[in-house]
DNA sequence: TCTGCCATGCGATCAATGATACCGCCAGAG
DNA sequence: CTCTGGCGGTATCATTGATCGCATGGCAGA
């Protein structure tokens, strides 16, 4: 019954179901819905709930691959690859319902937190696992709220990944890997800005115009 | 009308409106709303359009206090405020509704767009305006959204804080490097310097070394 | 094997709500 | 004065969440 609601969660034009037709789709009659989950609200937490079983499934099945800080970056990435897979069952599982008492939210905080104190075991943390939890689950679900809304994004894997890089970046220890990644074209980036910004007289401007070039040159990925 | 509707929105206890109701609390009958509005969910864009209004006045009215950046710091705390003291009428505005056509986000996000375009000006900038926004944004609602689930969040202000320094110190330029007394010199400086560390696909050897002559120049006092 | 009980499912129904068809009223044009 | 068009209201329909009382079937115990 549950399989069914998420059917039709996923299949209706409004992210709403309708008790009659999920009993109808399982061949019961409402009151053994009313029974079971004693509750349209019920039925949606459980809903909800069934989805953190299929998202703690992936999560299980890709993680621990011995780097801890990669298996983080992958975590991220899945978890837009589920939000854009089940769009309706994600904001079923991540925005803020009133009388919500789906624990689906918080079991996925669990999950990340387990992640990071890998982590932290491995020295690359920055702040306490809890806090950098939270930080990390709510702009991964700003993100993935933002490509649902607007799912052309999805293809243009940029932003989720910026935002990915932000976090991150102010989250984890700077390890040698990650500092040196592209320290070139930041460099690169930050001198075009500061010609774009003023005048320079150090150079001719036919020189400045063919730096200008080169430096897009090297700034582009 | 409009106004009725939210008030009912904010007192509701499940963020739910009945069109009976608002209609009966300005005292016209049910057939003028949909006159009106065409459809509950014409209604709902009403009001999500509305907030918005309220929204970009307290805007207007908090920002541009000569240090753009600072606005923008302004910015992201004034925007937690309004989530805090309009729940309801927030997830409206900035939760994904398969069939809205509020232009309320969008007009957000143009705000933004306007304060970062300031900050650009300033060379405080280190992405695109459209970008950057897309990115604090996200960030912005996805905290928000948080910290409505969970009220008492708002309490603390460390999270907020935390996310909001971790994705402006990824969109804006470091301050040293801003109020470095000459900032074409020192970015100059470090490019040559990663030109020198590692190697450079994108220009050709001979391109690269007239690139660092020119540095040098640049760099020399 | 029979009997009584209990849990489970169901038809019928209620209440609330989104949405609409049709009627009446009133202002303004002729 | 009459006609017409727009505006609002009454009554109503359809859908949906939720509940009541009954039937039925399986199981424990005599």
């Amino acid at each position: 019954m549950i399989e069914a609601a998420e059917r039709q969660l996923a299949s209706s034009s409004d992210h709403e179901i309708a008790t009659r037709a999920v009993c109808e789709a399982v061949g019961v009659s409402q009151p053994v819905l009313y029974r079971l989950f004693g509750d349209k609200r019920g039925l949606l937490d459980a809903v909800a709930d069934h989805g953190y079983e299929r998202y703690a499934a992936l999560k299980a099945a890709q993680e621990r691959t011995g780097d801890p800080v990669a298996d983080l970056h992958a975590g991220w990435d899945g978890h837009m690859a589920f939000a854009q897979a089940n769009p309706a069952l994600y904001q079923l599982m991540f925005t803020p319902r009133p009388w919500s008492h789906s624990t689906a939210r918080d079991r996925v905080t669990d999950l990340l937190v387990a992640a990071l104190t890998r982590c932290a075991a491995a020295g690359a943390l920055k702040l306490e696992p809890r806090a950098a939890a939270q930080l990390i689950l709510s702009a991964n679900i700003g993100t993935a709220l933002d490509h649902i809304a607007r799912p052309a994004l999805f293809e243009d894997p940029a932003p989720s990944r910026r935002m990915r890089d932000a976090v991150f970046s102010h989250v984890l220890t700077e390890t040698s890997a990650r500092q040196d990644a592209d320290p070139l074209r930041t460099a690169a980036l930050r001198l075009r800005a500061q010609l774009q910004l003023g005048g320079i007289e150090a150079l001719e401007p036919v020189e400045t115009a063919l730096l200008q070039r080169w430096l897009e040159r090297i700034a582009q990925p």
